[in-house]
DNA sequence: ACATTTGGATTCAAATTTGAACCACATGGT
DNA sequence: ACCATGTGGTTCAAATTTGAATCCAAATGT
């Protein structure tokens, strides 16, 4: 479907066809391939893991990772913005996310006893054993597509590249 | 927001509290902390893409890649389905921005000769504009943010290592 | 104590996404 | 020619996402 030999000529092609100013704003092609190729695998992977989690669990992606997320957690709780945050949505979308997690008896809310105003999203028994029935072919699916994919020096560079990544997007 | 402390800890934690059955279906800490920093870098930088991308030129990212996909064309214009192929979208989904960009004047859709059922979508003169006047801002976040974020090594891993990612799930 | 500002979460409407159903045509086999 | 399948796009309703507005409570300043 997503052909590299057209994407690796993407920039080149714009270079000649929209050419702006300096040409100091642009990627070399090189860069413009690593960008598209991140684009591109997190898109065409993202899109495996949701149909597998849809049909094996019965969970979006974004749904498992929540259930992660408490299950990692001190007691399986956290609050909302933290989750939020670890997870990368919005605040209202989470509010949805965990109104649906909770009608689904996966998880429950609980108001906070130092801030009246917080809540805590809890795991729940049936949310523990979902998560437990979901990961292994969910991990397969990571595993095949992206890990075993890539050679060591490949995965250390994800790790320790896109950590310096997420690191800066997070403080600043 | 993301702590890589918390992040690096799930597998572990959820090693002892989730434990399945064969431990092969789990990832080690390594494994695990570089889908992490993939899934995180690739939410967090593609918040910051939006953002930027509404506010300086009023188009969504999905928006941004279908114009660039077609100033990359011959003729400036693609068949709807390899549009929708190269971006990553589905179907119905692409059929919505294109009809959305074709409403701002950005896009027209164009009739096949050869087969009556295809469309083409067409860049404007407007659509070629405005990609030209989004592209330089753009590309200084991805560069920000990312590209200039790794180190050679790790800019050639991602081009490589996730290259081949996106031609296995394109393939097969 | 009181007014102001900040923080945590939800609500609401509008925009977008999803996937199944559908329509119209192309293709291939008989 | 005829029928069965497959393809390319659109449509539709339901689910989700987004962001601004809102509510209530905490923290801070006076």
């Amino acid at each position: 479907m997503v052909s590299l030999t057209v994407l690796e000529c993407l920039n080149l092609n714009n270079r000649r066809t929209l050419a702006p100013m300096g040409e100091a704003k642009w990627l070399s092609d090189d860069e413009m391939a690593a960008w598209q190729a991140f684009l591109t695998a997190g898109a065409l992977l993202d899109r495996r893991i949701e149909e597998q989690l849809k049909s094996e669990a019965d969970l979006s992606h974004l749904q498992y990772e929540v259930l992660v997320r408490l299950s990692a957690a001190e007691g399986g709780e956290l609050r909302m913005s933290e989750l939020a945050g670890s997870v990368v949505t919005t605040k209202s979308g989470l509010t949805y996310q965990i109104t649906q997690l909770e009608k689904a008896g996966l998880v429950r809310r609980r108001s906070c006893a130092a801030d009246v105003r917080g809540v805590y999203a809890v795991l729940t028994d049936a949310g523990r054993d979902r998560l437990r029935r979901a990961a292994p072919g969910h991990l397969e699916v990571v595993r095949a597509h992206l890990i075993d994919v890539l050679d060591d020096d490949q995965l250390r560079s994800l790790r320790e590249g896109l950590g310096e990544v997420v690191r800066r997007l997070s403080g600043g």
